[in-house]
DNA sequence: ACCTGAACACCGTTCAAGT
DNA sequence: ACCTGAACACCGTTCAAGT
């Protein structure tokens, strides 16, 4: 063995994210090992070490593909939308759907950001980012008169508080019955800070 | 060795657990293990195993003491509020610092939660639960006219919404700086919030 | 240059055996 | 009855050695 070069360093790359990515939605987080992943793409675990630094970065990337297909979901749906408001109602409701449906990757995405208090890189953030985006263009489309930065604070304190229900939700601590539950809550949140905050 | 006797399961069991405190204050979750918490103890990782029916059992235990801390100081601080919208606004804030105080622990009682899909037990659930029955305490003052469901949603979505605002700050996910910002999100989320609830 | 295999220092969990 | 010690089946990570 040694010298196979039947992949590139591409292409060992993503087969190793595809399976990092399979085994944290079938099994969760726990179930996920470097040997796993390597046993998986026909390679040994010392190949990870070649194109990860270390399993936590791999995590990071497998997050940030989470992130991206979050985005696209997000950005498909939010075109027609005839007002701002139903906009912000529909874009909590995509948010919503897509955690609950990859309820697995959606999860590992926050437990690992938890743990590792390395400074996480700008690919990342940006990504984090570009999803304020698009609630702060309706935000200030709903409230004219508002300050940039309030826009931003808004935006934050808003969404925030639909990520919050959701996560409660998707682990079973908020004494609801399922994503239907959740998305009422969401809907409830929105519509009664909207009221203040355009008013305000 | 065996049959030491020197202390009584109930006594090895606060003993496993506070250490087991220590070692998340320090280290975070990922630095805790069984080994570590005989370790400290001074007795053998068998010994644990007699007391918990696992790990997981154990930092469930560990979890349910920090939910009981967060309670205690919870209700420490609501006696002397004037109105319901100031207290509520209280309670937002020693939510926050908590959080942020025990940090580490506070973040275990979420990471774990997320992983572990075995039913919680009872002892658990209604820990959670006492820390809603305040906030709708104060709901339903301010909005007498509220159905007591329509109380109890928006308990959840106006505490999973603080909730959210409070982990994204912890994790760095909201690109805002720190404690001071989380609150001042929270307030903006409750101010507003009500002032929709209220008037509905 | 590319990859392996074995090593190192850890894990959680179990359970026969010692007193 | 209470506790140990050693075992089992796993980990993440490194790195000399093979082709």
């Amino acid at each position: 063995m040694a010298r196979r070069n039947d992949h590139s360093r591409d292409e060992i790359r993503e087969m190793a994210l595809k399976a990092a990515e399979t085994i944290i939605l079938e099994k969760g987080k726990d179930g996920l090992s470097a040997r796993k992943i390597a046993q998986e793409i026909g390679y040994t675990v010392g190949t990870l070490y070649l194109i990860f630094k270390n399993l936590d970065d791999l995590i990071l990337h497998v997050n940030g593909r989470t992130l991206e297909r979050l985005y696209e979901k997000l950005s498909s749906e939010q075109q027609s939308s005839s007002d701002s408001k139903t906009a912000l109602l529909q874009l909590a409701k995509t948010y919503i759907n897509f955690a609950e449906n990859e309820s697995n990757r959606w999860k590992v995405v926050f437990e690992h950001r938890a743990q590792t208090d390395n400074t996480t890189p700008e690919w990342y953030q940006e990504r984090v980012g570009k999803m304020f985006t698009a609630v702060e263009t309706h935000l200030s489309r709903l409230a004219p008169h508002k300050s940039p930065s309030e826009i931003k604070d808004a935006a934050r304190a808003l969404w925030g508080g639909v990520h919050g229900i959701c996560m409660l939700a998707l682990t079973d601590n908020l004494d609801i019955t399922g994503v239907e539950s959740a998305d009422t809550l969401t809907q409830s949140l929105i519509n009664n800070y909207l009221a203040g905050f355009t008013a305000g």
